[in-house]
DNA sequence: CCCATATAGATGATATGTCATTAAATGATA
DNA sequence: TATCATTTAATGACATATCATCTATATGGG
C-alpha cells in the first residue's frame, strides 16, 4: 500500500472513528455530531442567517435546512423571518439550545482531551500543519479558516484571498 | 480556536474534499467512492464472504449488504451460496466488474497524484504517522492493517503473519 | 441428540451528505 | 420601470453510515 493510498484511508478511518466516539459522547444529551456543530456555531456566533450557519459548518455544501429543521423541531433551535430581507431566516438557540450548548462544550473538551493523548500536543501541531495543505482553498478549508476568524461578520470574504 | 479542534475539523474537512473530488472522478464510471472501494478490495482480495469484506472496508461496522446489493444488481458483482456454510455468501468481481476495477485503478491514482502535489512525499509520511495513532487499535485501523497485508494476487504468497 | 449461543446476512429506521430543482425575494441594469 | 440574474431557503432524489432487529445456520456443551 502506498504511502498516499494509507493516508486516504488514515483519514477516512479517523473521521469514522472520532465521529463515532462524539456520537457516543453526545448521545446522552441527544444530540447527533452534526446537530452538535450546528448548536457550537450558534453558541459562538450568536444569531445568524441559514446561509452564514452554511458558511461555518464544515458540512456546508448547500443549506443545511433539514439539519435545522430537527433542531427546531426539538425546541433547541428558534428560526424566525427576517424583515429585512425576507429571503432569509434568522437562527438563534433557545434558553433550551443554550442549556444543551454548555453540555456539548464539555463533550468537545473531552475528545479533544481524547485526541491529545493520542497524539501528543506536538503530534497535533504536525498533524495540523500537514492536514491544512490538504484542505486549503477548498470549501471545507474556507469553513475552517472562517471559524478561526469567528465574531466577524461572517458574510464578509475571507481576508488574503480570492473568494 | 484550539489545535485539537483544528485538528478534528481539517479530519472532516479532508475527508469530505477528498471523497467530493474523488465522487467526481468516479462519476465517468458510474460508481461512487464506496462503491469504488468494494470493487478496488474485490479486485485485489480476490472472491470472500461479505463479512470478510467488511473487514476490509474502512466502513465497515454492520454488513455492507446494500452496498453489494447495487453492485451485484448492476451486473459488477457475482453473490453467490457458499456450500460449506450456508449462513455466507461469497462475492466475486464479474468479467464487467474486472474491466472496471482496470479503470478505478487509475482514478484512484490520480487522487494520489493530486495528493502527492499537495503535501510532497515527505509531508504525506509526517502525516501517516500521526494519524495513524489516531486510529490504532480502532475498527478502521485493524481495516487498514489489513488492507495492508492483503494479497496483490492469488499467485502471490501470504506474507509470513496470521490473517 | 438438544439447547444455548454465536455468526452471517438481510432489512427497517433514522440521520446525513450530495446534487439538482424550485420558488420567492432582491439586486442590477437596460 | 421591466426584465433578468443572483441569492436564499426548501425540497426531492439518491446513496451512505449507523444501530437495532430478524432469520437462518452453525457450533459447542451437556
Amino acid at each position: 500500500m502506498s504511502p498516499e493510498e494509507e493516508l486516504r484511508f488514515l483519514i477516512l478511518g479517523a473521521q469514522r472513528e472520532g465521529n463515532r466516539l462524539l456520537a457516543e459522547m453526545l448521545s446522552p444529551l441527544g444530540v447527533t455530531p452534526s446537530q452538535g456543530e450546528v448548536i457550537s456555531c450558534l453558541s459562538t456566533g450568536g444569531e445568524m442567517s441559514l446561509s452564514s450557519l452554511g458558511k461555518l459548518l464544515v458540512c456546508e455544501t448547500g443549506s443545511p435546512s433539514r439539519l435545522v429543521d430537527t433542531l427546531v423541531g426539538r425546541g433547541i433551535v428558534d428560526r424566525r423571518e427576517n424583515a429585512l430581507d425576507r429571503r432569509q431566516v434568522t437562527l438563534a438557540l433557545t434558553e433550551e439550545g443554550k442549556q444543551l450548548a454548555k453540555g456539548i462544550v464539555e463533550v468537545e473538551d473531552k475528545l479533544y482531551g481524547w485526541v491529545s493523548q493520542r497524539l501528543g500536543a506536538e503530534g497535533i501541531v504536525i498533524a495540523v500543519g500537514q492536514l491544512r495543505h490538504l484542505v486549503d482553498g477548498t470549501p471545507s478549508g474556507d469553513a475552517i479558516a472562517r471559524r478561526k476568524l469567528e465574531r466577524k461578520s461572517f458574510d464578509e470574504p475571507l481576508p488574503g484571498r480570492k473568494g
